[in-house]
DNA sequence: CGGATGCTTGATGTATCTCAAGACGTGTGG
DNA sequence: CCACACGTCTTGAGATACATCAAGCATCCG
């Protein structure tokens, strides 16, 4: 079910193609990226650690991986999620320690680049670069909005942005169509993503169905009206600077 | 007072020589960046709004301002603080238009920097980019840490943990000496930097002082106890990435 | 003097957390 | 094949941290 989108490398090129149209020879190039064997890790495991240095450039291309925080006492923080056709810390080329571990969601499936094979398919290809870096400011912009979401909406509306901002995020990689997306995370992640207690994340959902915002069972989420839920979440998708509608 | 350092482009070589040694020449070239007359705001004046579309890099000379984002019903939440010798959205190079606000939390003097400025700059000495991407990718790794700080930590332990990496970036711009430092802006500002209300916070800095933390009074904060404060708020230091202590 | 702006305090309500337990499904080893 | 552990979702009861509303005071400034 999950693997309807298999093939390797397609999610990135559809995520990038949401920037900039990417020519024949533009996906010959990133195609190179797929050398080397794909790793695979099962759901809670680490994929890095804070405080590690960081040599690999990950690109993931199934499953949901997240980025976390935590602290001594054993509180934790997701900070972003990444979804099939994301990278994973292209600061390896700039920063020499990670401040923050990722973590698999689910079972994943991912390639790890090296530096110099990513380094090639730039030199070959400039303005891929800049495809790259657009991703990255969007994570950024993603961040930002995290906080606003987490600062100042309520519960409903933060649950209410964060499916919207999925739902566009999988449609962008052909993971969501017609309102509706495999949603394998638990309840727990999403607590941990919203700075909400698990409990409290629970009966919100169920606020959520009551108001028939959205359906959500097996794995399967379904929004039912999606302008009445961006409505509720005051959803403005300029920060995710889609160029291409 | 806040004059001490009033040299218009010092903050910046001191904030890049955290990450990388600058040699004369590239002081030299970075000056290049001081054309151009210095641009002034009140406090409380908008720099730049959400929806603009950013043509100029901004250097922060003196004062602080902040990047912040609002919700149509007026709700605000304040995403970054801009120090002396901050870039504000080296972004224009990529993205199109703004996905947030500028604003100045107290009087501020600055620069405009057009990006052939900037462009020309770079091209002469190749290295500085690799300190302009670092000090982009820091103040990533602090939204990253605000969002642990908003989500997991108490009233208490977010503000410690702001005081401390004030502290510590203030320093590192040479504005701050012995555990002491200006501290321009309002408890409704900090309100909104940590998702708290005023009333809040309020409380919670009169808690702060009888745990014998901070003084703050007449826009001076003193740290009272640095340890103390950095094991309450949990504080690494990790994320601000500073190469050379 | 009147009006902003910022800090402080008290009273009250409620949103959210914590603790605790049960139901259900799934995988596992005896 | 059953017993059991484990993960996930759900529900209830109770406590409290935090927001909201409201007011007073000080300082500054035109």
């Amino acid at each position: 079910m999950t693997e309807l989108v298999s093939a390797g490398i397609e999610p990135l090129f559809r995520l990038l193609s949401r920037y900039m149209p990417l020519t024949a020879e533009d996906r010959a190039a990133l195609t190179m990226l797929e050398v080397g064997p794909i790793c695979t890790k099962e759901a809670r495991a680490d994929l890095a650690r804070e405080g590690e240095n960081p040599s690999v450039i990950r690109l993931l291309v199934s499953g949901w991986a997240c980025r976390y925080k935590d602290l001594p006492d054993g509180r934790r923080q997701i900070v972003a999620f990444f979804l099939p056709g994301d990278f994973c810390d292209l600061s390896v080329y700039i920063l020499s320690e990670l401040d923050h571990s990722i973590g698999a969601l689910t079972p994943v499936r991912y390639f790890e680049l090296l530096p110099h094979q990513f380094q090639q398919v730039i030199d070959e290809r400039p303005h891929l670069l800049r495809a790259l870096l657009w991703h990255e400011m969007v994570a950024s912009g993603i961040q930002r909005e995290w906080l606003l979401s987490i600062g100042q909406r309520t519960p409903v509306e933060r649950l209410s942005h964060l499916f919207v901002e999925l739902y566009s995020r999988l449609k962008a990689v052909g993971q969501a169509q017609d309102h509706c997306f495999d949603f394998p995370i638990t309840q727990h992640n999403l607590a941990e993503a919203n700075g909400l207690s698990l409990v409290h994340v629970n009966r919100t959902l169920q606020e959520m169905r009551r108001m028939e915002l959205i359906e959500l069972a097996d794995r399967q989420l379904r929004i039912l009206d999606l302008e009445k839920l961006k409505r509720i979440a005051m959803f403005n998708n300029n920060y995710l600077h889609f160029n291409r509608e």
